[in-house]
RNA sequence: GGCCCUAUCGUCUAACGGUUAGGACAUAUCCUUCUCAAGGAUAUAAUCGCGGUUCGAUUCCGCGUAGGGUCACCA
């Protein structure tokens, strides 16, 4: 292959990653994963006043838990480290002095009032603010203490295509002569990402639909360098709940580790996020990551926003809970049980009742389990079946004692102990009126798991005892 | 405000210009069942509006409308 694939996740280290961080990462990754080739994770760390400490720990924290792995990395290196953009500044001066020297990029000489001040003007005059309208005629020379601007090589139209949207176009007051390095020495996003994609040998760059709007001035750096650009794949919007606006941290979008804690599979979050935006065009909806990374293609990613939407995730969940083995189940339901309900027999009907491992918690909290492990409390009216009087079920719960007690302690099963309930059952006028007694008696609960498979979790003595106590 | 993007059931979405507009989640009902859950079945529910092109428009074009994005020494 000699035109390897290679995307990149670039997040800044501002803080958690919410569902659209991941699922633009998550794209990035299952494109590269499907054309065998690269991932690569770059940190934008270059606005020293917004970042935050132990962001790049809690991202990749996060990618690590949702199981998307890169192969360059900070905190695994690889041929273009390093990784850091705060690192490579010296690539940024190298680029940026090949467009001094090409006349194409400036320091600027005004101060941050003077800018402030045509914005300002501009605004009265209801015209859009262009800072190359403010120009210097005659470029100074930049010693680094100044912003350097790029000088836009040719105002124009700028038609590009993209791999999700297809052609687009934007006027030239799309275009100006933004900042290439600050005044700190740090660069902006601008021109840092497009150095390090280059370097990095980046060949598709897939980010968020926010930056349709200054891909031209993007394109004008591309023309400005002479160089060409990778292929673009923008990615449609994730808005809140809501619906009304796009999805962001100030509106109380979630640390997605905080979906984790909530009981959520990564393999769940991934598969959910993988379908909001794409679809693989047949009605396959439960994906490993596997079958997402044979299935992905960025065609068939979508144009319009998604709402953000719990419920279908909570299903999803539901649905990969469904599909753990029996070791992974128990492992990740004892996380969130108590010391002594870690028992191995009550893993299939907690796992069948619940849409998240949070769920099990409350249903400890809510009392729903306690009867697994202490004497239920409950009233002589709800042991009784609809209209059945008392006298017949004591008669029946006497039947099943008889029954229960002509079963071996080791054959004591669900299986058995359905089977033998059945035969007396179907004697009777209605099942209810031995099967419900039972129930209750075992579980004291109006809504509970059958009574066949609490007898067998509680074993035979205490069924015994608890349906002697009922009588 | 300028520029840009988007528009199918409540939600996620499918439909080479020709389909009874399909699926899934959610909701409701029924079946199964001692209860709940799970499972099965069924139902309700959508092409933003107006023009145009066409034998035929969800699909193409224009104009509206609505939503979103962007106009930083943030990414």
């Amino acid at each position: 292959m000699e035109n390897k694939v290679v995307t990149r996740f670039a997040p800044s280290p501002t803080g958690f990653m919410h569902v659209g961080g991941v699922r633009t990462a998550l794209y990035a990754y299952l494109w590269a994963r499907k054309n065998n080739g690269t991932f690569i994770l770059r940190i934008e760390d270059t606005d020293k006043e917004r970042e935050v400490e132990g962001s790049v720990e809690h991202i990749i924290k996060s990618l690590k838990w949702l199981n998307i792995n890169w192969d360059e990395g900070p905190d695994i290196g690889g041929p273009h480290a390093p990784y850091l953009q705060s690192q490579r500044l010296d690539s940024y001066k190298k680029y940026a002095q090949v467009l001094i020297d090409k006349g194409l990029a400036y320091p600027d000489p005004y101060t941050e009032e003077e800018i402030e001040q045509f914005r300002n003007k501009a605004e009265l005059e209801k015209k859009p603010f262009l800072y190359r309208e403010y120009r210097p005629e005659t470029f100074g020379v930049w010693d680094g203490t100044r912003a350097l601007r790029l000088k836009v090589p040719e105002v124009k139209s700028y038609k590009w295509h993209d791999l999700v949207y297809g052609d687009l176009s934007a006027g030239p007051e799309a275009l100006d002569d933004f900042i290439l390095i600050k005044g700190d020495g740090y660069p902006t996003y601008n021109f840092a990402h497009i150095i390090d994609d280059l370097e990095m040998g980046v060949t598709h760059i897939m980010r968020g639909q926010e930056f349709i709007s200054s891909t031209p001035k993007f394109l004008s750096v591309y023309d400005a360098l002479g160089i060409t650009p990778p292929l673009f794949a923008t990615l449609p919007p994730i808005m809140g709940p809501d619906g009304k606006k796009k999805l962001g941290k100030r509106d109380g979008a979630k640390d997605v580790l905080d979906y984790g804690k909530e009981g959520y599979l990564p393999e769940a979050m991934v598969n959910f996020l993988a379908l909001l935006g794409w679809n693989p065009g047949d009605e396959r909806e439960i994906f490993t990551m596997q079958e997402l990374v044979d299935s992905f293609d960025i065609s068939r990613i979508g144009h319009s926003g998604a709402q953000l939407n719990d419920e279908k995730l909570d299903w999803i969940n539901k649905e990969h809970i469904k599909k753990m083995s029996l070791e992974d189940l128990q492992k990740n339901i004892f996380e969130w049980l108590p010391e002594n309900m870690r028992i191995q027999k009550i893993i299939p009907i907690i796992s069948e009742r619940i849409s998240k491992f949070s769920d099990v918690k409350k249903m400890v909290e809510a009392g729903e389990l306690n009867f697994f492990f202490k004497q239920p409390e409950y009233s002589k009216e709800k042991l009784v079946f609809k209209n059945t009087s008392p006298e017949k079920i004591n008669e029946n719960l006497k039947l099943a004692i008889k029954a229960f007690e002509g079963i071996d302690e080791k054959d004591f099963t669900a299986e058995n102990i359905k089977a033998s309930l059945m035969k007396i059952a179907d004697t009777l006028e209605s099942r209810g009126e031995l099967l419900h007694p039972i129930r209750y008696s075992l579980s004291g609960l109006d809504k509970s798991p059958d009574p066949f498979i609490i007898a067998d979790i509680l074993g035979k003595n205490e069924t015994l005892s608890r349906l002697q106590k009922a009588i």
